[in-house]
DNA sequence: AGCACGCCGACT
DNA sequence: GTCGGCGTGCTC
């Protein structure tokens, strides 16, 4: 079988540029796929035997033994066949795509891990509404470790630890027991006629165990999760795994209180910050079988499946399913070709699908299944158009006078409100007004963001912290330095002021850390503890708040702005979005747009939620210069310490780029971020017609030119973003 | 990615 | 006279 004898090509998580042959000590078995400890250089390393004959590039007298085959689930071959193809598609190192999968430290055993059960509960003991969580958490699935169970009930650790240390709680041996499986066989909540549809039809696609792809296109409040919960059932039914792809983490929590309703156990969860307890225990569950569902980030997709027969991927459109560093990749994309390997049927679910997925829709490859109304009997938002030139705010404000007043007659109705900026901090730029200086971060091509609640002056892009200096740092003025441009945090203070009554939840990326905090802040805001919400990105997604009815976008422009190629699309999305999570109960939705640009396509799109049309029109606008989806882009990012070492190579690069029909090769330009992280930048894009393949005509281009060490260049293909 | 070897500045 | 900085190069 083998063309040497004895000898096998081993994959290791580095980046090489492929397999290193071992030797096979006498007596060892092994195929394709088994995890293996190798010698490599001076130290042992895991690795996976991969497919194929032993290359024989090194001769037998340099050849190592391989030290052990692992006792672990081997490597199944769809994985495998993933790991190439993302390898080949990326251009990157196959060991690198490797590195993903193995990340998962599921090579030791781990000590039997403690939980906790329900104690006997005295009869006159009466409990908070978090301790209550608890219990009915406990309900659902026990035991649950500390830290599942606080994220399953979305109340903090300390509840947890209280109640135990009450003897509310009970330990109990975590041990190798499985967490319960969900139960497919569970009714179902009624659905409507346009929910049926939908869901009959891809419980066909995954009865069939074929691949297929759906594009799961409903309004914003339709109900696609009860949709793709349908399918879910369908894939347990026939005993095969489903994948549930989010593009943030933070959206889980309330994913998972609505599956556990649902399936009376919750999901296997997965994402980069578990501990490396639940690590080993949920990647065992995945690959012994035993975990039916798993819901997680982008890491999820290299999960060690047995039986994968689902992947749904919801929120489709977002860019955050987009890997920016280190192996560069689409979650969504390669998810696909993951499914393509299973024979598994794809969801892709959506209020706002990508003009990529419906350019796949109108060409015949992805199924287009719609729910055009809102579940329940909910209508959509009204959305109006504030325009700041004719009602332009207070000196130093944000918010306008028909703002504040809608704010006010929401939360004094005893409704919820809701304040959208998509900008982190206090204010983006500090200025002093005595000489114009403006604080840069000193790593990067970028002005340094107050966060006043901290106290620092940080970097967005590189994470750079210093405290806010008590004067000019150039000039020396005292107390001349002034906070430029609106942050979300500037926000809250306004509000604070407009509204002193009004119980206000700050919710920013770096104000919720981790899906816990997110969790116990939807938690508040679906018991009705808060009256006005303030957030950037993270309140777009996905949320389901029953009595929010007012949602004011204070700067729908902000993402107008730097021509980016996907600006336009990107900020209807974000902002339909925004505005959808008005009014998804009986209460109708009213949604304010504050814009110095209501005539603009965007807006109009927005306010007359016509979607198809606002697609028509950028597909129109990109067509005809063969930009995505009706061609092919591929980044071409040079960096360097010294700008003269990038600037060269970026020469050289633009002088031997390819050339021919369909093909466009734009720059080398300076980078928007010309510097990042103290690297000077360089931007090269290749732009070719759709039917040609960009990978073959990227290995070509790079093997013609060498490049040295100092200098980096990375490869981003379908690029999101032009930074 | 590690982890060596290798050639130039401040220390027991 | 050595310890140690991290530049370059190799690992089947």
């Amino acid at each position: 079988m083998h063309a040497h004898r004895g000898r096998v090509p081993v994959l290791l998580p580095y980046p090489f540029a492929g397999p290193f042959d071992y030797r096979v000590p006498n007596g060892m078995e092994l195929a394709p796929g088994d995890i293996v400890q190798v010698p490599l250089n001076r130290r042992e390393v895991v690795g996976v035997v991969w497919d194929g004959a032993a290359e024989g590039a090194v001769g037998d007298h340099r050849l190592r033994s391989i030290s052990a085959r692992m006792d672990v689930p081997p490597m199944r071959a769809d994985l495998r066949r993933l790991i190439d193809w993302i390898a080949a598609y990326t251009l990157s190192a196959p060991g690198d795509v490797l590195a993903m999968a193995l990340r998962v430290n599921a090579m030791q055993e781990s000590a039997p891990k403690l939980g906790w059960r329900r104690a006997e509960i005295p009869p006159d003991t009466t409990l908070t509404k978090q301790r209550q969580a608890v219990l009915d958490a406990l309900a659902l699935a026990e035991p649950l470790g500390s830290t599942a169970l606080a994220e399953v009930a979305g109340v903090s650790a300390g509840v947890v630890r209280a109640m135990a240390d009450a003897g509310l709680l009970l330990p109990a041996d975590l041990g190798a027991a499985d967490s319960p499986r969900p139960d497919p066989h569970r009714p179902g909540p009624l659905l409507s006629l346009e929910q049926s549809a939908a869901a009959q039809a891809l419980r066909e696609s995954v009865e069939k165990r074929h691949f297929d792809v759906s594009l799961l296109d409903g309004v914003t409040g339709s109900g696609k999760t009860e949709v793709y919960h349908e399918a879910i059932a369908a894939c347990l039914q026939a005993g095969r795994q489903a994948l549930v792809l989010l593009p943030e983490i933070a959206l889980s929590a309330q994913f998972l209180a609505r599956f556990t309703t649902r399936f009376g156990a919750a999901p296997a969860v997965w994402h980069s910050d578990l501990s490396p307890a639940t690590r080993r225990r949920t990647w065992r569950e995945v690959a012994t079988g035993a975990a039916g569902v798993v819901v997680g980030a982008r890491s999820a997709l290299f999960l060690p499946f047995v039986d994968l027969g689902l992947i749904v991927i919801d929120e489709e459109h977002e860019t955050a399913f987009k890997q920016e560093d280190g192996v560069i990749y689409n979650a969504r994309d390669m998810a696909i070709v993951r499914a393509r390997l299973c024979h598994a049927p794809v969801v892709l679910a959506s209020a706002t699908p990508s003009l990529e997925t419906f350019y796949n829709v109108e060409h015949g490859r992805y199924r287009h299944l719609t729910l055009p109304s809102r579940h329940g009997g909910a209508s959509l938002p009204d959305v109006h158009l504030v325009d700041l030139r004719a009602d332009p705010p207070a000196r130093g404000e944000l918010l306008p006078g028909p703002t504040n007043a809608a704010v006010r007659e929401t939360v004094e109705r005893g409704e919820q409100a809701m304040l959208f900026l998509n900008r982190r901090g206090y204010a983006p730029l500090t200025l002093c007004r005595r000489c114009g200086h403006r604080v840069q971060c000193p790593n990067c091509t970028a002005w340094l963001v107050e966060h006043r609640a901290r106290k620092i002056l940080t970097c967005h892009h590189c994470g750079h912290a210093e405290p806010i200096p008590p004067c000019c740092p150039e000039c020396g003025a005292e107390s001349s330095l002034t906070a430029i441009g609106p942050g979300v945090e500037r926000i809250v203070e306004e509000a604070g002021r407009h509204f002193p009554e009004a119980r206000i939840l700050p919710m920013a990326s770096d104000t919720l850390s981790g899906p816990n905090a997110a969790a116990e802040a939807a938690a508040r805001i679906e018991r009705r503890e808060v009256d006005l919400i303030v957030g950037t990105q993270i309140v777009a997604k996905g949320w389901h708040f029953p009595h929010l009815t007012l949602v004011g976008v204070v700067d729908a422009d902000l993402g107008l702005g730097g021509g980016d190629l996907r600006a336009a699309e990107r900020t209807v999305q974000l902002l339909h979005q925004v505005a959808g999570r008005a009014g998804r109960a009986e209460a109708p939705g009213r949604v304010l747009l504050q814009s110095f640009n209501p005539e603009h396509p965007v807006m109009q799109a927005l306010q007359a939620q016509d979607l198809p049309a606002f697609r028509a029109r950028e597909a129109a606008e990109r067509k005809p210069g063969h930009w995505p989806p009706f061609g092919r882009l591929a980044a071409l990012i040079v960096s360097a310490e010294r700008e003269a070492d990038a600037e060269e190579v970026a020469q050289i690069l633009g002088a031997a780029a390819p050339h021919g029909a369909g093909i466009v090769v734009l720059g080398p330009a300076p980078a928007p971020l010309a510097i990042l992280r103290g690297r000077h930048r360089r931007r090269l894009l290749l732009k070719v017609r759709r039917d040609i393949a960009v990978q073959k005509l990227l290995r070509l281009w790079l093997s013609a030119v060498s490049i040295p060490s100092q200098v980096r260049v990375e490869i981003d293909v379908d690029p999101m973003s032009f930074l």
